[in-house]
DNA sequence: CCAAAGATCGTG
DNA sequence: ACGATCTTTGGG
């Protein structure tokens, strides 16, 4: 199995299941996979400092922002010499909707399926930012005093087979013909596909 | 040191 | 179509 099917079958099984922070929860619906060091359009591309977690453990929580205004979360898929993430895009705010609008900037409830699509709006609800980066989203859940957990944590693996669709990655100038976006089909929180201003048009 | 681009989003 | 806003990167 070559590296980059690895990436996209991790990327797949990331649908529909649930990432947790910080007193939010959402069920992955959008994701997209970078292949590390043999993707263009890769962060680990050029392996830099920024990238450099990109290139250790799996599983772990890979931030950076973007345009200077939005956070991104990623989650780092390995192997260690690749470099592999994927990127989450959207979901579906499944427990904590009034912190998530709140976050979002106090939207109505009839609008909560924006909440978390878009992946600036999905790291947003979720409370993401630089400081989560690097965290073990497979580690034993912590708790507070409170006994409230806080931190970022996938859920349990999704047991499913969902109808799965694919297409280009959104907004990515580099390898726009490989089809590594994934979203669960027909679903109201998947993002609205954008172009990279940059892309090469077709035909 | 400096300039430019960028895995975005909301508004017009 | 555009502006907000800032980090990273690469070139001089």
């Amino acid at each position: 199995m070559s590296h980059r099917a690895d990436v996209v079958r991790r990327a797949r099984a990331l649908l529909g299941r649930t990432i947790s922070g910080h007193g939010v929860t959402v069920r992955i619906t959008e994701v997209e996979a970078y292949g590390g060091c043999e993707d263009p359009a890769s962060h680990a591309y050029t392996r830099t400092p920024r990238s450099e977690i990109m290139y250790g453990p799996e599983y772990r929580l890979y931030v950076y922002r973007s345009y200077g205004i939005h956070f991104c979360a990623n989650v780092v898929t390995g192997p260690t010499e690749i470099g592999a993430a994927v990127l989450l895009r959207a979901g579906e705010v499944t427990s904590g909707h009034e912190l998530a609008r709140f976050r979002r900037g106090e939207t109505p409830p009839e609008r909560d399926v924006q909440l978390a699509r878009g992946p600036g709006n999905l790291a947003q609800a979720l409370g993401i930012t630089l400081a989560d980066l690097g965290t073990d989203l497979l580690a034993d859940h912590e708790q507070g005093d409170d006994g409230e957990f806080t931190g970022v944590r996938l859920g349990p693996e999704c047991r499913g087979r969902p109808r799965i669709a694919s297409g280009p990655r959104v907004g990515v100038s580099k390898a726009a013909d490989v089809p590594w976006r994934f979203w669960l089909d027909g679903d109201p929180t998947v993002s609205a596909y954008r172009r990279s201003p940059r892309a090469p048009t077709p035909g």
